[in-house]
DNA sequence: GTGCAAAACATCGTATACAATCTCACCACC
DNA sequence: GGTGGTGAGATTGTATACGATGTTTTGCAC
């Protein structure tokens, strides 16, 4: 379904060894394998893939300009680890473009993107009654997923990228601020936002993706905490 | 008076002499110095900085995420040029989120702001009465700078860096397809807009920021033109 | 035993070197 | 004369090497 796609992937992405890294790495950082403030040295990059640290480097530096990873100058890269300030930032953005685009995607919906978008919840819904650690990784990779297809939707690759880098580092926050267990996203709320689109209620869309937004941020506990360090260094 | 923001680039950004490189080029960029489409050899680059490739590859790499250029495989480095399609995307991204860090930016905005963006408009109509090159580029300069500040007034560093982006590709954009010889902006509607927002009319605030970026957009010919390369092979 | 200093270690920053790939000119052949 | 292949030159892709910077550890003095 996606050969097209990979096709062009495959052409132009393999650029170099490097954007392989990079994928591989921001896909263990979406799907919270890799915990925020987690040490990437160079070399321990470069053994794991088996390239030299040349390519390892270029990989860490791309994840950077994207926020997933700090690096900090001759000390080394990390994973990010968003202060809450910049929680309230990459949410306050969201809340910005994410009804933008959800206009712009219902100006150009088609039937067959509203039957994958729902295809997309049912294997989120699925995920979600699993048990485990591989099945809730997936989940929140899906629950990511419905807004980076409204961004594709939309049409404007610009847009679509950016999502791409706020919803990945949404991903983040929620692994460090997040209280519930529970899953990442209200599930329904996603059918809600879709169903809203095929009713051309296009305002009522709006206002569901601002609430589902501020639902998401209101599972967080955004509040400064110093000692963190202390108490994880004991309950490790 | 940025001696705060400057301290803060030199202890962190400093990071290593490509970010210098990196900055150079894309100021080079946006100011129009360097055409879309021109070839930026790493040895060149290298050469041109004093530095060795590794740190020219990597200035290039970093400006291929913010979409000023284009790295092809195994091919070399160009100035990015923007296809219409990008260019509608670029513009339409910007109509998308200005408003809203507009609506930000009124929410936080002080009396100091407001003195640097007058003064910031001041400059630019001076630039504008002069003549010569370096004026021009000049001005083009303070013209972007006028939404970027709006972006960092807002207090979102995400989207201020967004905002970057999105002005120096448009200034790439403007080169390309631009017709009027004139200014790049309505030089008077950015002072509409900051009288508008003094006023608290945040509405018609809003409103003049996208007539501003439709002007801007109509003074384009976005039309496709295959033919292009071969008219400019024989006017070079 | 505590605190500081200096050296050893680890890691990053940058340069250089070699391999792979592309471009382009030149020549043989049709 | 045009077409296609082949080789030299140029440019990028990747690895390795060396110097610079930060961190830790060791040892000595108090």
């Amino acid at each position: 379904m996606k050969s097209a796609a990979k096709a062009q992937q495959a052409e132009d992405s393999a650029e170099t060894g490097a954007q392989q890294i990079r994928d591989a790495i921001r896909e263990a950082i979406v799907e919270r394998r890799l915990s925020p403030g987690t040490k990437l040295s160079e070399s321990d990059v470069g053994n794991l893939f088996s390239v030299s640290r040349t390519l390892a480097r270029a990989a860490l530096q791309a994840l950077s300009y994207e926020g997933l990873v700090s690096v900090e100058k001759n000390r080394g890269a990390f994973v990010a680890y968003p202060s809450p300030e910049e929680a309230r930032q990459i949410f306050s953005a969201r809340r910005l473009v994410e009804p933008g685009i959800l206009r712009e995607a219902a100006a150009r919906i088609t039937p067959d993107d509203i039957t994958h978008l729902r295809q997309l919840l049912l294997e989120e819904g699925r995920l979600m009654s699993e048990r485990g650690q591989t099945a809730r990784r997936a989940e929140i990779k899906a629950s990511g997923d419905f807004h980076l297809m409204l961004a594709a939707i939309s049409g404007n690759s610009i847009m679509q990228r950016f999502m791409e880098e706020l919803v990945a580092r949404s991903s983040l926050v929620i692994a460090l601020y997040g209280q519930s267990t529970a899953s990442s996203c209200g599930h329904s709320e996603h059918g809600d936002i879709i169903s809203a689109i095929e009713a051309d209620e296009l305002d009522r869309a709006c206002q569901l993706m601002l609430h589902h937004i501020a639902h998401i941020e209101a599972d967080l506990d955004l509040r400064e905490r110093k000692s963190l360090g202390l108490k994880e260094a004991f309950e490790l």
